[in-house]
DNA sequence: CATGAAAGCCATGGTAA
DNA sequence: TTACCATGGCTTTCATG
């Protein structure tokens, strides 16, 4: 099992801070956490051996990169076996257009959320990639008009 | 509509770079991408200015934090009317539980993701803050058995 | 034992040529 | 693009509650 260290107050307030503004100095921190520098220089590296605090990535928006349209899809597999599996969750690793992807319970196996620059792309991405793909048995494609929120913030 | 500046070779890799590694220095970022750190420098601001480079989070990592596990939900609204919708999102805005929401096509409304604790978190977020919503006259939740495949990075 | 204050070093960003 | 300089943040030390 994961072992979920416990946080005080100061270690969210810290938390929080940086999932919002990760390129804040640890005197701007401090302050806004109401605790000192060398403090919080200590607790930020303590979370990060303990794995809780991970990579520091800077955002860049989608839509400006010609990859504002966003695709849910649900994936069903040809088989359950393991080395299939494994096999499909590679393939997804590789493919960056697929930027998240869950095994599901239900009548779904996979839901994936994939980022492409317009319906042809999809289409594209579909047909010779996808559907492609061995393991793959069937999919059903759910097109988002918008995106109404996305943080990568979790809640604390 | 969206001044989707054009990108060149050097441009693409150092937003490649700092999607992966935000925390990069200038000087590292530039012999990665072969150009000089006051080259990079100039197009990182460039970048920003024009909106494509957006903000630097740090990521922690869910399960750690007690929110190990997603619960991807379907919503279908009482009414589509505009002022129920901004209604909706802005409640959506105000949830640090639901983490991502997609305006859908099709036969639901919305999509959202929703990062609980347990079951019984999810149990309580459905029931207590989702139904108890005006706006809201269904809801069909899927629960994630892991996660395969989680990125911030848009592919260039 | 963790915290807060203080100081030095070093790397970095920013600017010049 | 290269080189330099100065700023300021990171890191350690030490005293304190």
């Amino acid at each position: 099992m994961k072992q979920e260290r416990q946080l005080d107050e100061v270690d969210r307030r810290i938390l929080s801070a940086l999932q919002v503004d990760g390129s804040i100095s640890h005197q701007d921190l401090a302050e806004r956490v109401g605790a000192s520098s060398a403090s919080c220089w200590r607790r930020i590296k303590a979370l990060e051996a303990a794995g809780i605090l991970t990579g520091t990535v800077r955002l860049v928006d989608p839509a400006q990169v010609g990859r504002g349209v966003n695709v849910l899809c649900n994936i069903r597999m040809r088989s359950h076996a393991l080395d299939a599996r494994s096999a499909f969750e590679r393939f997804v690793d590789d493919r960056p257009e697929i930027v998240e992807c869950f095994s599901m319970s239900g009548e779904w196996d996979y839901l994936m959320r994939v980022v492409v620059a317009d319906v042809a792309d999809y289409n594209r991405f579909l047909m010779q990639i996808l559907l492609g793909h061995a393991s793959v048995a069937g999919a059903a494609s759910h097109f988002a008009l918008s995106m109404t929120k996305y943080t990568t913030a979790i809640p604390l």
